[in-house]
DNA sequence: CGTATCTTGTGAATGTTTTCACAAGGTGTT
DNA sequence: AACACCTTGTGAAAACATTCACAAGATACG
């Protein structure tokens, strides 16, 4: 489980280890230069990032220092440069093939949310296995039966998976995807699911984030 | 004697500061003994839990000891008592009042998603400002106007608001939330919310998940 | 040109979370 | 009862993340 040895050979210089949290940060940071950008802004200071992303100037400089120096001392980042920068660092400077597995309720929300192509990622595939709904057409999708899903995420070469069918259905066809040579996976499934090394996999779980809310209000009223 | 042993412990330690993680931890092994406990399964280990929930018996260990001991050595946990215990630090050994802002696709999805009405959190109202969809039901609930939203907040005594709106519009309903005396926010929009000391505030946002995906497929190719 | 004012980039300090490692307590077997 | 084995609970250590604090570069302006 736990390979202690493995990590003996550390990798060096160019891939250091970029933690989740600072990823995310740089998500926000790019957000926050696109709408900057469409103001017409020209330069931003690592303060107003931070005043407006909910951290700190230090943390958004240390953030940004991970991958370069980007800023003018006395000025502060000029926009659009930075903003080209961090699409490159995030990987936004190309599209991304996405396909969505489960037609339900929540893909169907993911299918209609426009900041999705608008940011490169294209939706090329949709599966479900109610044998009703394959055929149907979802937004410019055919829902296509699931059994051909193996075929179709190889020959359509998939980059992103999003997973939106039921909890226990969910490692099942995780395995599949993965054999079929997916390595990014968003969860919106209520289960923890295991993927090997090498495979990214983020989870979104309302549940749990609910009962996080759940559990500040109970602990404020001691 | 040791009943108020145990919940002298218990007062002292909630003023201790729980990290975010360890209350998302928290709440998958939940899940994870209500799964042990519709199996039939009596006692789990530190062990099993960190397996199935995808860290370290260590962790496991160290998490459940910030609320009392609740194993007994050479054995583990009992799956019955745990999950109680579990509840009552989550606050689940209540049902929640729960508002939705904003019946667009997202808000549907949550809307049908039973595993919420299950675990005690109740939708009470729903609100929209389209004239469309006022008057409309719901599942259960008609579509509230959302000029009468803070009476209603106020009036039923919601505990939590899911925000499911533009976001654009994300900022304003949250202040308007806010003085109506919500202090528990889930948002959904994709802005980095503020909102005052005091009131807790989660976020799912699909585009920064998503992103979070794109790096980790471009910083494996470099 | 000199001086006042910004704001970055970054080591060092501090704070937080995770992991380690093992004594202590419990069970089962002979 | 003695022994072999489990598994918890927890200080201490290690790893990781954030914040501090300040030198250094850049601008603006008299």
């Amino acid at each position: 489980m736990r390979d202690v040895a493995k990590k003996e050979r550390v990798a060096d210089e160019r891939s250091a280890k970029i933690s989740e949290s600072a990823v995310r940060r740089l998500s926000i940071y790019l957000r926050l230069l696109q709408e900057a950008d469409s103001l017409g802004q020209e330069t931003i200071s690592s303060e107003e990032l931070a005043e407006r992303g909910g951290t700190t100037a230090a943390q958004v400089r240390k953030d940004l220092s991970l991958f370069g120096s980007f800023g003018k001392r006395g000025l502060g980042y000029a926009v659009g440069e930075l903003l080209r920068e961090l699409r490159e660092i995030l990987g936004l400077d190309r599209s991304w093939r996405v396909a969505l597995v489960g037609a339900g309720k929540i893909g169907s929300a993911l299918i209609s949310y426009r900041n999705f192509q608008l940011r490169g990622f294209n939706i090329e595939a949709v599966f479900d296995t109610d044998p009703e709904k394959v055929g149907q057409s979802w937004g410019a999708d055919t829902i296509l039966n699931d059994a051909r899903m193996e075929l179709v995420l190889a020959e359509k070469e998939i980059d992103i998976v999003v997973l939106a069918v039921p909890a226990d259905a969910a490692q099942a066809v995780t395995d599949r995807v993965v054999s079929s040579g997916v390595s990014a996976i968003l969860n919106f499934a209520p289960v923890r699911l295991r993927v090997p090394e090498g495979v990214s996999l983020r989870n979104v779980d309302m549940v749990v984030e609910m009962e996080g809310l759940a559990f500040s209000l109970t602990s404020e009223l001691r």
